[in-house]
DNA sequence: AATTTCAGTGAGTGTGTACTCAGTAAAAGG
DNA sequence: CCTTTTACTGAGTACACACTCACTGAAATT
């Protein structure tokens, strides 16, 4: 990479940590290309050399981030085969970016549907380890043979639901550290025998 | 009520008509005041005769549409003790206005706080004929002494989870169909000795 | 019948914001 | 050293939309 190639790549990296930021603060949906420049410290226009239009930004931008957080999750999942264990290491995952995914949760329903078809096939790949957990404790005799899917579904609506309500559930502090042992208690209780 | 009142009370019903289809088909934040107007036969500068700005006609859409429903569930206390056929009925219930919860469901994160304190406060009312059909069940031996609060806001929030991703959830009918077995089955599970 | 009241009208105003484009200066290339 | 390329700039444009207000005409009041 020469100097040129250098200094587009950090700007496009300041970008999108700005973007981040304000994401963070009060979602993207809401919040003017203005303020994301300015907070990167570049010109409004600069940022439609990188991004062709705000829609494309808020993909680049949580394609990035949900990628990250996968990672994380991949890692999480090779660690440890046991469903409270893992449901406890994803809450607290969750809560280190809680104001990221309390964002996420809050706008997740007004996106474009495209968008949204991307969050939720990344949330399904960490369904899906879910899955192969609970698969694996239900042959082996230590839980109820539920419906996989319809109680997963029931989990991550919950958790979903803490996080785009977070305010109202929390003046400042961590949602999911207020509801993080009963969720784990209920959830370990549909899969009791 | 003389020919005006009666006229303007029309008007004001037909306002709040438009703005409920508008509110089902789309919401109400990404919908123009013009196209509300325009819907229910009326000139713009009209709307702002009956409500002093957008604000205060979704407030008064919102209380309106949630005092009725309000008005149904207690009727339905009245009729039914069992917590599975509360529930039941409670999911025909918001079935019957899907569109209409959907919407909610998808918009409140975005509502400023006071209207948003107001919904949950409506909610709040439900949850507590909920509670009390829970407790006396826990007091008859028929349940788990399980902790009220915690299983009704997994069970309303993994509700509002479905809501807010309907259209993600099925293409054309009924989210609320989709689930309704699965929801109550899981939820009498958690509620199980 | 004359006057007053008032619901309703719709063109107009102000504001916020996504996106453009002619111009600039520094890096790359010859 | 000169020319070309390109990342960046920021004033400008187009548009959407909430809200206003001088005016109209019919109903109510006298």
């Amino acid at each position: 990479m020469n100097k040129r190639q250098i200094q587009k790549q950090f700007t496009r990296d300041k970008i999108l940590d700005s973007a981040k930021q304000i994401f963070i603060e009060k979602g993207i949906i809401n919040s003017a290309t203005l303020q994301i420049a300015e907070k990167a410290g570049i010109a409004h226009g600069t940022l439609f050399l990188h991004f062709p239009n705000k829609d494309a930004l808020v993909i680049g931008l949580l394609d990035i981030e949900l990628l990250k957080f996968s990672d994380e999750i991949k890692q999480l999942i090779i660690e440890t085969d046991e469903i409270d264990k893992l449901l406890n290491q994803y809450l607290n995952l969750i809560k280190k970016e809680e104001g990221f995914f309390s964002s996420l949760a809050r706008e997740m329903p007004s996106y474009k549907s495209e968008l949204r078809r991307k969050i939720l096939f990344r949330e399904s790949l960490i369904r899906e380890h879910f899955h192969q957990v609970i698969e694996k404790g239900i042959r082996k005799g230590i839980y109820a043979s539920v419906d996989i899917p319809s109680v997963l579904t029931f989990l991550f609506g919950t958790i979903n639901y803490y996080l785009s309500l977070k305010s109202s559930f929390v003046h400042s502090g961590s949602v999911i550290e207020k509801f993080h042992d009963q969720t784990i208690e209920i959830f370990m209780k549909i899969l009791k025998k």
